[in-house]
Parts: structure tokens; C-alpha cells; sequence
DNA sequence: TTTATTATTATACACATGTATAATTAATGC
DNA sequence: GCATTAATTATACATGTGTATAATAATAAA
């Protein structure tokens, strides 16, 4: 079956009789995060956008105005995913045992992660432009983590704030970088580096290393 | 001064009399790299990059027949680069303390990285990349690492061989990670990522985070 | 009901960029 | 010394891609 021509539902020009209930921006959205999920912004192709969403390149331009329109209106989708996502793994979670909590939050991990990993994706694929859209919405994110590592060496004392950054972005690396670097991750480890067991292999070697360390036994 | 024409030496058209001692593939391979490692391989125009060497657009095609070839020979360029900075950086040390000997490369490598940054920059962005070529570059960075990591802890007992290979990643995670997100780093602390006193500081940060752990205080 | 607006496609335009070819000049080998 | 090869530029070509415009059909507003 070829992916990107499915749903060519042959539409003819003018406006549709008013039964039609799907929301052309979400689809076209979508397939745009799909796309930089896939390949990075350079892959973000209008016209495959369009193709994939089932509609004609005219209409993204209607809805978004351009390419730029199309990205804001993706990373603004973004935005809100990854938080819900966030809310949804690391929310409410008894925090006694550091230890039982990472492997509580590992499996909602893998519950919402899995489906979702697109959106982590188009977030490390975001992270790494300059523009300055990119930096609020990588903003946004930095205060969920940071909210995050708070409160979870809230138990522990005396982190000074630029410390506290730092830890910040380590956390970030650890999570964006297998992200980044799924397809070296895939070619090494000859398995898809998201697949459930994998991910718990990983988080497993993490919270390791975060707890006993990786220099002292 | 237009860092982009610089050393326009206006070379007329056939071969340069045999004073000029310049070695115009390696200055083309440098141009390519500056460019990747800038903004990415969507960035690696052939025209620029021969505008930034001095020379025309035709003779990036005459020394390495295309695209390809010219990111070919790049990639094998940072891949010699990568390996001299590692072995420079994590050559030979006493091994002794586990804490000394982290203060000690943190030095070597502000020494070694800074001026040299774009190679690692170049590394991160080929690692995104799904093609052979990237996933050859990459086995060498990783059994590069990999030696480094197993020598770090052959003190240490016990690593299983698949918990090893996620403690490399881990590694590689925290090494890509600010090359690749430079530009967020750069912009919440307001300085840039790779000056000296960063360096110490990030460092020093993940060595307490690796030894004292993050979720232990 | 007429008018304006919205959703939608088709077509054309302009530009950037990789590729290809031809021309020119110097070195090199026989 | 002559023929070949290497280094170099200029120019042209083809294609992909973002943008712009015009046309059409259905709804919404008046």
C-alpha cells in the first residue's frame, strides 16, 4: 500500500457539501509533524503535507498562509502535546522511594511514549534551530522539566539555581538524545530503539547510572 | 569584513601556476564542515561552500564528482578529526581516582574542544542522519567511546555487555546533546555553550550527577 | 434571492540548487 | 617539443519547492 497515497479522496474543486467532518488544518498539521518527526524540517515538503493530508497544496496556504504559518501552528501543536504528555507520565506520583518512582514512571513511559514518540521528535527536531520560535517553545519545555527535577530532588537540599540548570539540561540530553540519535540507536542495537523492552532497558541503565553512578560501583 | 568573501583571490580561469601551495580539497572539505556543523546538512550548499573556499562551483564537482562525494569526504575528515581529539583528550591519565581523573580531562578537553567544536558539531548532525555512510561514521565514534567507557570502569566489576552498550549511549547522549542543542543552551544561560567556564561547569555537573547521583543526594 | 465569504483545486511563476558541458591555462610525460 | 592530463572557471540545464493568482462550488449573510 503506498502511505503517502492513501486518502486521495478524489475531491473536486470548490467547496465541499457540508457533511464532510474531518478538520483539514489538524490533518495537514499532523502530517506536517510526521514529516519533521521523520526527517527533520528540511523533509517538511508543502506539497507532500498536502498529499499526505489528502488535500491540495492550495489549501495549506489558505489555512497557513506559508511554510512559516505551517511551522508555528506545528510547534504550537507541539507544544501542547509534549505537555500533556509530561502532565500524563511524571503528574501525580508518590514521591517516597526515588527508586520505585522511576520504574512507575518508566511504564506510563511506555504506555504514552510509544504512540507518541513523533512529538519528541519534532520537539529534539525544533530544539536544534535558531530561530527565535524555536526558542520559546523550547522555552516552554525547559520549565516542565525544570518543574519536574525540582520537585524531585525536592527532598534533597542545596542545589544553587545554576546547578540546578545544568541538572536541567542533563536530563534533557538523556531524554532528547536518544530521540536525535534513534537511527545509530536502531543500527547498534539491531532493534527499533522506542519498542517497549527497550526503552525499559534504557531508562533501567539511566537510573543506574544516576543512582550508583557510572565511575563508583 | 564579509566573512564570506574573504580571500576572493581572483583566479582566472585554468590551471594556477604551481606557487600556490593551498590545497583547495582540504580547504573545500573545511568549508563543507563549517557549513554542516553552522545549520545542519540542509545547509551544505555546493555554491557556498565553494564561495567560502575561494574557488568556483565547478571545481567541487571536478575533486569529488558531486554532493556525495564531498559529504563522503568530510565525514571521513571528521571521523580523523574526532578520533585525534579523543585520543588527546582521553588518551593516557592515571587512572587512580575516578574524580581526579574527570577534573583532569575536563581541562584537556576544554583545551582541545573549543577551537574544534564544529567537528563535534558536524558529528552530531551526521548521527541524525538514516543513510549507511552515517551509520559507518558512527560505528566509529561509538567503538571510540565504547573503548573509553570500558576502560573507565574496568575497575569495576560487572557490567554486562548489553547494560555496557546503553552506558556508552548514555555517554554519547551526554556528549551530542549540548553540541546539538547548543543553540537553547546558548540562549537560556545566555552565554555561550562551549566557552571555557561552561564547559567546567556542565562538567562538573554531569561528574556529580554520574558519582553523587541525581535522584540520591 | 442576491451577495459575500469560505473551502477548495489547478495552474503558473520565480528562485535556489545540484548536475552537466565546454572552454582555458598550466603542468607533466614521452 | 608535443600530446595528454590536471586544475580551473563560466555557462547552461533540469528539477524541486515556496509563492502567487485565478477559477469554482457551497455555505452564510443581507
Amino acid at each position: 500500500m503506498s502511505d503517502d497515497l492513501k486518502s486521495t479522496r478524489a475531491r473536486s474543486v470548490g467547496r465541499p457539501k457540508a457533511d464532510d467532518q474531518s478538520d483539514r488544518a489538524s490533518d495537514l498539521i499532523e502530517s506536517a509533524i510526521e514529516l519533521v518527526a521523520e526527517g527533520g524540517f528540511d523533509s517538511l515538503n508543502m506539497r507532500l503535507v498536502a498529499l499526505r493530508a489528502g488535500v491540495s497544496l492550495g489549501l495549506v496556504r489558505h489555512y497557513f498562509g506559508g511554510k512559516a504559518g505551517l511551522i508555528s501552528a506545528s510547534n504550537a501543536a507541539v507544544e501542547r502535546k509534549v505537555a500533556a504528555i509530561f502532565a500524563a507520565v511524571f503528574g501525580d506520583s508518590n514521591l517516597e522511594s526515588a527508586h520505585q518512582q522511576v520504574e512507575e514512571m518508566t511504564e506510563r513511559l511506555i504506555a504514552e511514549v510509544s504512540p507518541k514518540i513523533i512529538y519528541f521528535k519534532y520537539l529534539g527536531q525544533l530544539a536544534m534551530r535558531q530561530d527565535e520560535e524555536a526558542a520559546d517553545s523550547f522555552a516552554v519545555y525547559f520549565s516542565t522539566v525544570h518543574a519536574f527535577v525540582e520537585r524531585l530532588d525536592k527532598t534533597q537540599s542545596g542545589l544553587e539555581s545554576r546547578d540546578r540548570t545544568w541538572a536541567v539540561f542533563q536530563f534533557i540530553f538523556l531524554q532528547l538524545g536518544p530521540v536525535l540519535l534513534e537511527p545509530q540507536i536502531t543500527n547498534i542495537l539491531g532493534r527499533g530503539a522506542f519498542e517497549p523492552e527497550m526503552i525499559r532497558a534504557r531508562v533501567k541503565s539511566m537510573s543506574r547510572m544516576l543512582t550508583s553512578g557510572l565511575l563508583s560501583a
